[in-house]
DNA sequence: AAGCTGTTTTGATACATATCAAAAGATAAT
DNA sequence: ATTATCTTTTGATATGTATCAAAACAGCTT
């Protein structure tokens, strides 16, 4: 949250944060085509986000970790657009989109903020779809886990070591390939001494080697 | 834009689209990395937006056409981080983003309009993931080009006949695939009798057919 | 009209990833 | 503990798309 309110201030933008709300893993928080009330900003826990064809193949289209905002995609058609489900048990801030709307026009901070996250919103999506659209197999995955790392990190937590939330199969969907191919690329990097793998244990040995998979040229 | 609007709140808003600007055909409008100011509201014309990897691979990541928007991706960061360019003679509207945040703050009707209009791109972004990530390269074409007409009929074109502003080459890149998949995908649509090619004209003979490869259980 | 340039089409082949299948390993239930 | 279920790994093969190469074609220039 943006710095510099004072104390009455602070009153008024709790307002937008008054309720919050448990999600247990393995539950979703709203679904594709649900009306559309609140933005949702995670406290504690993880979330995937998908959509799906008619046919049912779900693509994931983002994780979502402590700090993070879901819920987006449902303004402009009033009714969500995709699926959140908890991969962890979770705990949400309920945001009504209302309020959102309303002290954003009292508070130019917050108007900012909230212009901001939607912005970064499109700008991950264009990565990823750099990411699937240009780059192998190998080359998504290492991205996936650089991502996810600096993401936990800046989160307090270990800048080598991950404990995924989610199956080889939601990574799979995510980066655009199958299961199996991202199972392949995990014990391709194990043989190489750049990560150690055991289940959903991941410890980053050697994260150059993964960038340079990433960036070959490594001329950033 | 919005509708009901006072003619003072009118002479306002025109603030926001005060200024003009041409783009010839190959130029950008803006590019990676630029300092971010405007919005851009295309009134006439037709561009890509693009990113691109440090080695140079460009994925392009949107078409866009009269009366859309452009330089959402500048928001977070306050410079753009992606390249617009003119892919016919265009004009747009430049909107200092400083202008549509402070009208935004008193007119709660275009504050909704913003927001939206960021709403609907993460949408499409989450469909684009959607398509490159599980469909195959056929299905992919069929979509594009049943996007376009769509597009282009609610502007008050054919819904049936398309001039390509964009190579094979640009397809192929926004598809996440190479132009000479795309090219062989068209020529496959043509020889089922399904489209009619001619460079880059393209007219839609089975649009049912079309709707069917990209979504073959038919049961939306 | 002829030549030049860039785009598109088409063909032959290579390669990355998907698919199919089965085993190994983890987790949960009885 | 033992069975059952789900996830992950690994192998063999199939397939879709990329790659390489060349011809056909359109748009410009002179």
């Amino acid at each position: 949250m943006p710095i510099s309110f004072g104390t009455d201030d602070m009153k008024r933008l709790d307002e937008v944060v008054a309720t919050r709300h448990h999600v247990k893993q393995g539950e979703l928080l709203f679904r594709d085509g649900e009306p559309f009330k609140s933005l949702f900003a995670i406290r504690t826990g993880f979330f995937k986000t998908s959509v799906s064809t008619p046919e049912g193949h779900e693509q994931v289209t983002g994780f979502q970790m402590a700090g993070e905002i879901m819920g987006l995609d449902g303004i402009v058609n009033d009714q969500h657009s995709c699926n959140a489900m908890a991969l962890e048990d979770a705990e949400v801030c309920v945001m009504p989109f209302a309020n959102v709307e309303e002290l954003s026009r009292e508070f130019p901070v917050l108007q900012r903020h909230v212009h901001k996250i939607m912005s970064r919103e499109i700008v991950r999506e264009n990565s990823m779809m750099l990411l699937i659209g240009n780059m192998r197999s190998e080359e998504r995955l290492a991205a996936f886990l650089l991502n996810l790392v600096q993401r936990l990190h800046a989160r307090g937590f270990s800048q080598s070591e991950i404990v995924l939330r989610m199956s080889r199969e939601e990574i799979g969907s995510y980066l655009g390939m199958k299961l199996e191919t991202v199972s392949r690329a995990f014990s391709k990097f194990s043989d190489e001494g750049i990560i150690e793998v055991k289940q959903r244990y991941v410890g980053i040995l050697n994260a150059p080697a993964l960038k340079k998979i990433v960036n070959p040229t490594g001329c950033v």
